[in-house]
DNA sequence: ACAGAAAAAGATAAATTTATCTTAAATTTG
DNA sequence: CAAATTTAAGATAAATTTATCTTTTTCTGT
């Protein structure tokens, strides 16, 4: 469904969101152990972030990565076009050209509410939204198997 | 969403049972026209398709791809666990690698519903219905772009 | 039998995504 | 100012997906 960049990208926004009130800078170590990504794929992938403004940077020591209280209001459909871009979000689930009711593919009706829905769920959740949310439950950013 | 292989799989199969009742075999350049999919690509998918059973096959001359009736009841979602696996129909969508009711990721509640939407979708559309569904209708497999 | 047609199989290549490595620039603290 | 820390940027590499090419096998019709 989203590609792993961007998988990584949310899940390392919500923690950021988590700690936004401790008012301190995570640093890409602490991120990728704390979200279980790999370390300079993490930072790159920060680093397209913050080029875009959805996180916010601070080099050298006790510098790293944290959000403003707008940034943390972003809502992971923008995210999803920023990394992922529009693809997942608006074409053709047979990977027809063009998606449209006047030359449907066979599955167009159907797979239209389908996608709907999804873009419906990234558009009604927030970063500070879902981090405000797993502090009340046992939701996880990554899960160590204790099975 | 789906891989192109899964998409091209897709579309094959559907022009494929479109053509059943005229119980002739189809070869690959003529379904790769007519889906719009590279031609070397879709002759290996459909070989894929062909070594699991989902369509069949006629070598020699006035062979070809063909469908029997019981494979035209093919669902979508057998054909989408065949060629992409259940990763997309049954993981995380933010990536952790499990997931569950007991260790949910943020998003795990709604997320898991969309996923449902899919996977109903997927379940509930069979390849010899999409093709009867696309002759009523406006419906295509390609679109050369009109606009 | 033979020639031609077609799928099957296997090898190869290109493109994209994922991941890593190295160097540079910026910032803080002593 | 100097040293250490951290992001930024750029180059490189591995893995996966997508795509192509070549050869072999099988079948049909003459
Ligand atoms: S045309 Fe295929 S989903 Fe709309
Ligand atoms: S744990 Fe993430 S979708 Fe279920």
């Amino acid at each position: 469904m989203l590609s792993n960049a961007c998988k990584y990208a949310i899940r390392a926004m919500i923690y950021l969101a988590s700690r936004q009130s401790e008012d301190v800078k995570v640093n890409i170590r602490d991120i990728s152990a704390e979200v279980d990504s790999p370390e300079p794929f993490t930072a790159k992938i920060m680093q397209a972030l913050s080029k875009q403004g959805f996180v916010s940077s601070l080099k050298g020591p006790t510098g790293g990565f944290y959000l403003e209280t707008k940034q943390a209001e972003t809502t992971l459909l923008e995210i999803v076009k920023a990394i992922d871009g529009t693809q997942v979000l608006d074409g053709c689930g047979l990977g027809l050209k063009t998606c449209s009711d006047a030359h449907p593919c066979p599955i167009h009706q159907e797979y239209s509410h389908v996608r709907q829905h999804f873009n419906d769920m990234l558009e009604n959740n927030t970063i500070i939204g879902l981090a405000q949310a797993m502090h009340g439950s046992n939701s996880v950013l990554k899960n160590i198997l204790t099975i």
